[in-house]
RNA sequence: GCGGCUGUAGCUCAGCGGAUUAGAGCAUCGGUCUACGGAACCGAGGGUCGGGGGUUCGAAUCCCUCCAGCCGCACCA
């Protein structure tokens, strides 16, 4: 069965497919009746006819019988209102579905979301905060579309900076360096280092030195390398948990991981013909990229030191990704500044063959965080800022405000609640925002119970539940068709019926934040409906009715918060 | 200099596969209600959609140009 919208979709592309095949209908949600379709005008533009009268011809030729009436308004639009016989249907179908109308895909593809990637021994902070909540929820989002999701997170745990960690970890002992890592002041081991790499010759010496011994494999060097790895990643796995983000361990592939294909990166480039030696390094030259003195680009792939750029990493990934992980579809939920890097890179592998037109592969760009000062997020000092202490202080707010509210919680149930609308307030801040802008960081007004915000959503949602334990006993739906007399009725209803679109549209633009906007949007509709609309206090099929469409709007809220990562408790 | 992103109400943001009066939240102001959780609902004021040109019957949305901000532009990832 199908959903509303497509059921009106292809009604509607069958009548415009007889006049022009191909023609878009341009169908969507509308304040003046229920649907509304746009594309008449540009069909009879395209024909070179009048708008009205092609729209009388669309209209001759719908079948729409049992599912809408349509009327022709303005130049053109054709305005569609729901056939309450399909109302009662769909109302009925997704009282009965927990996917709520979104199909699963019958052809389940795999889709590989490279996501957060922080850097071993160094702190999470602000800057991962987007790219982590971002990759997640298009995570969960897939696997509800029914896909096969790969998670990778693409660590930075290679380069020269590690021949001074290791230095520094010798000198203050793998059983010390493991208790600062394991509590989490990675910035702090980092910056001791560093503090000793400017100020003193023989450290420096020592941590070139392990460099070299890193790179050519020396055991000692690459097990002192490992406890660093793995110290890290057990502490970014635990910042995982507090934020509820599904990204394990085992989703690791540290740049380290494509190490030794790199070699064979660079000889397949030099195969094909694509490898130019530019000042002594080996690089590609897509088409279409220049510099600042308009000379054409390159992509580095290995450095005049015989080093290799990031860019024979990203390659070989890439490669790993098509060949071995079978990916037919590849997201990368990096920061926006890479999207030049990304461009090439790809422009590259398809130079090369190794990514197929099949493959949808894209570069999902996100903006900064930034400050009250409109500026990147930073601490007075100029310290940047730690994702677990953004947390931290989200849940104090959180447990304050509810403190002030709340009545019969044990301490610790309010901890709990707390924590979840912390991360409820900090994830919905990020999501609802438009990927590719930057958005100023307020926890005041994220945390807030008021407004276009996750608690406001929790809130709406547990509301819902609320009636449902006071009614305290079973209920089913009405016995005979849903009537939806009232104005609040029909437009709960509409929000209802458009959640499989919603979801999606969202999924498809790699844009959650859309998602979000209906989320909210639903929110409202309920919250009117709900003050117009007595429930427990009507009787009859009028109660059965409204229960049904409190069961559908909590459930919707659930639902949609989910696939974004975001609890919904019973009870707030 | 080239390229990318951004510029919509006092503030924070949707809308940008062109279309029926440009939306929401916050803030402000005014209402509602014996209130199924008021952390609510209804309404009002407030916008030359950065400026200017163009295409179109119709542009916040498409094209050009200018302005402002942020970012990227060869061996750090």
């Amino acid at each position: 069965m199908a959903s509303t919208y497509e059921t009106l979709d292809r009604a509607l592309r069958r009548a415009f497919d007889a006049l022009a095949p191909g023609a878009d209908p341009v169908l969507r949600l509308s304040e003046h009746a229920d649907y509304q379709a746009n594309g008449v005008m540009a069909l009879a533009k395209s024909l070179g006819r009048a708008p009205r009268e092609v729209a009388v011809e669309v209209v001759d030729l719908l079948e729409l019988d049992g599912v809408a009436s349509v009327t022709i308004a303005g130049p053109g639009f054709l305005n569609l209102t729901l056939a309450p016989e399909l109302l009662d249907h769909q109302l009925r179908r997704l009282l009965d579905d927990a996917r709520l109308g979104v199909a699963s895909a019958p052809v389940p593809r795999r889709v590989v979301i490279d996501y957060s990637s922080p850097n071993v021994a160094k702190e999470m902070h602000v800057g991962h905060l987007r790219g982590t909540v971002i990759g997640d929820a298009l995570a969960r989002m897939n696997r509800f579309a029914g896909h096969h999701v790969i998670a990778r997170n693409h660590v930075g745990d290679w380069g020269t900076p590690f021949g001074m960690l290791i230095a520094h970890l010798e000198d203050v002992g793998e059983d010390a360096a493991a208790a600062e890592l394991s509590i989490g002041d990675l910035d702090g081991f980092y910056k001791a280092a560093r503090a000793k790499f400017d100020a003193d010759e023989a450290f420096q010496a020592r941590a070139r030195a392990r460099v070299v011994a890193l790179q050519g494999g020396d055991a000692e060097t690459r097990r002192l390398w490992r406890v660093l790895v793995d110290q890290s990643v057990a502490y970014f796995s635990e910042v995982y948990a507090k934020l509820d983000v599904t990204m394990t361990s085992d989703d690791v592939r540290g740049e380290s991981f494509y190490n030794d294909r790199l070699d064979d990166v660079v000889g397949d480039l030099r195969a094909l013909g694509l490898l130019v030696d530019s000042d002594g390094a080996w690089c590609v030259f897509p088409p279409g990229f220049t510099n600042r003195d308009g000379e054409p680009l390159p992509l580095i792939v290995q450095k005049r030191d015989e080093g290799f750029g990031y860019a024979a990493t990203d390659l070989a990934a890439l490669r790993d990704r098509v060949t071995e992980l079978r990916a037919n579809e590849m997201i990368y939920v990096v920061g926006a500044p890479q999207s030049q890097h990304f461009e090439m890179v790809f422009a590259v592998a398809r130079m090369a063959g190794w990514l197929p037109d099949e493959v949808r592969c894209e570069h999902v760009a996100f903006g900064n965080v930034l400050g009250p000062d409109r500026k990147m997020f930073k601490t007075r000092g100029g310290e940047t800022i730690k994702l677990v202490t953004l947390l931290d202080e989200a849940v104090e707010r959180a447990e304050v405000v509810l403190s002030e509210r709340t009545h019969d919680l044990t301490p610790p149930q309010v901890r709990e609640l707390a924590t979840q609308i912390a991360r409820a307030s900090i994830k919905y801040a990020d999501l609802s925002t438009e990927r590719q802008r930057d958005y100023v960081f307020d926890l005041e007004r994220m945390v807030s119970f008021e407004g276009d915000t996750g608690p406001y959503l929790q809130y709406a949602h547990a509301r819902v539940r609320s009636i449902f334990r006071r009614l305290g006993e079973a209920w089913s739906p009405p016995e005979g068709p849903f009537a939806l007399d009232t104005h609040q009725e029909r437009e709960l209803v509409k929000g209802l019926l458009a959640f499989p679109e919603a979801f999606a549209s969202s999924l498809d633009a790699r844009q959650p934040h859309r998602l979000c906007n209906y989320l909210f949007d639903l929110a409202q509709r309920f919250t009117s409906f709900y003050d117009a609309c007595p429930v427990l206090s009507a009787s009859g099929d009028l109660r059965a009715q409204r229960l049904a469409l409190c069961a559908l709007s909590a459930n919707t809220i659930a639902l949609g918060l989910s696939v974004l990562g975001i609890e919904a408790p019973a009870q707030m």
